[in-house]
DNA sequence: ACCTGAACACCGTTCAAGT
DNA sequence: ACCTGAACACCGTTCAAGT
């Protein structure tokens, strides 16, 4: 709402919401969300805590727009390549990396639902989705069921490498340790976590990453893919969806 | 860590770390993670903030055993149906649900990482993938795909019901909002959010949901579907991805 | 062994007072 | 119009002191 009015003559000293937006991204870097303070933001900048309300609503107004330049940036960054489904890789990883250098905007974009970040990453990966010519009514679940993949993939990756950072671990050691703890995890009770132990400790997340990009790329263009809401027959091979469920104060 | 001493005749009365689990629980539900807190939980039952910590490590530690309480509920719900594809989506569903309900349990799910919660999902859902028979090396990207797909929409979902609850609005109302925000952006940088805007409008989450785990079960038992990590010509196909971009401090 | 509650070191946010 | 910084109402956590 506060635009910058060019009255004052020396732009690069004065407090503007662009430069706290900045500061503050390099003090989440730095140490998560829990790092980002007033009082740590404004000394940084040189003031008092006080001074920031005047350009910023309150903090999550200011996680917000921290997450919003992050994304930005990183779409403006993805250049359309050769054909949609690779720019939708691109994209894809793009976000998966952004999200790994900033894991708190994983957790900062979850909350910003109709809102700019949310809507930017949507209209890059539609425009692809729309490329691919598929029928007006499978377009919505095919932007949504990828947006989800892209998003969630990206956020517990980006949650796995704080813990391991936590922990002092790099990745091989994080790997290492979390295969061993499932390996040694109750056999009746979990068989399945213990087999997948070994696959775990060798796998690559980003190469699962666009594995699963492309699995999710393959269903949507395969002709026998019928979205729900709009196919002749409702919704009736799902009657096990209790529509009462829906149903909230 | 601190287990029940039988010694204590009078078991219904004392402190122990499930009847803070509970309380937690409550006030998660009554007022989201900001309404926890170490006063308003002794508050409730009926001791200091201090006794709390005899049982609790820290405030952690105490998300995190509410989440994986409530988790491991849902799972145990979750029983065996006919096939192994209609099991899948009944806990995807008894998921999606969950957080719905709690809409905590999302954020707190993501930073367990290795450990319990996300272990008792990943059982879950491995063993039914178990039971559709795939290549060894298939069944980690399978499974991976699956819990991030499954895990990412419930908790969008759940912070869209956040939002649309913190601002006094119901389902439709929300949709109704944001299909509205959505039909006035600018045309020229945001041709795709507009023209899906009526879809948005009248979507149904929970459909759309299982449409996408169809999809991905699909691209999961269709033939061609490759591991990244076992197949024989590595990763050449996705060379644009960087692998220098892997190594960070 | 378990609980009490005052105290400590922080938070986000406000607001009279300055320029 | 913008900034200052003390003050307010909170937090999570600790710890001597009790039973």
């Amino acid at each position: 709402m506060v635009k910058k009015t060019p009255g004052r003559p020396r732009q690069g000293e004065s407090l503007t919401r662009e430069r706290i937006i900045e500061a503050a991204i390099e003090l989440l870097d730095l140490s998560g969300e829990e790092g980002l303070t007033f009082r740590a933001l404004s000394e940084r900048l040189a003031t008092g805590p006080g001074a920031i309300y005047w350009h910023i609503a309150n903090k999550s107004d200011l996680m917000a727009a921290a997450c919003d330049a992050v994304v930005a940036r990183t779409m403006h960054e993805s250049v359309i390549v050769t054909t949609p489904e690779q720019t939708i890789r691109a994209v894809a990883l793009g976000l998966f990396d952004a999200i790994d250098e900033h894991p708190w905007v994983g957790s900062a974009i979850t909350s910003s639902v109709g809102l700019s970040p949310l809507v930017r990453i949507l209209e890059h990966v539609g425009q692809q989705i729309r490329a691919l010519r598929l029928p007006d009514a499978q377009q919505w679940s095919a932007v949504g069921t990828l947006m989800a993949y892209i998003l969630g993939v990206s956020k517990q990756n980006a949650a796995n490498g704080q813990f391991a950072r936590t922990r002092g671990l790099d990745r091989s050691d994080f790997l290492e340790a979390v295969s061993t703890a499932w390996s040694e995890l109750d056999p009746k009770e979990y068989p399945f976590v213990r087999s997948v132990a070994g696959q775990f400790r060798e796998h690559d997340d980003r190469i699962d990453f666009i594995t699963g990009i492309d699995l999710i790329l393959k269903g949507i263009s395969s002709p026998g893919h019928r979205s729900g809401s709009r196919s002749k027959r409702a919704a009736t091979p799902h009657s096990f969806v209790s529509p009462d469920k829906r149903a909230s104060g």
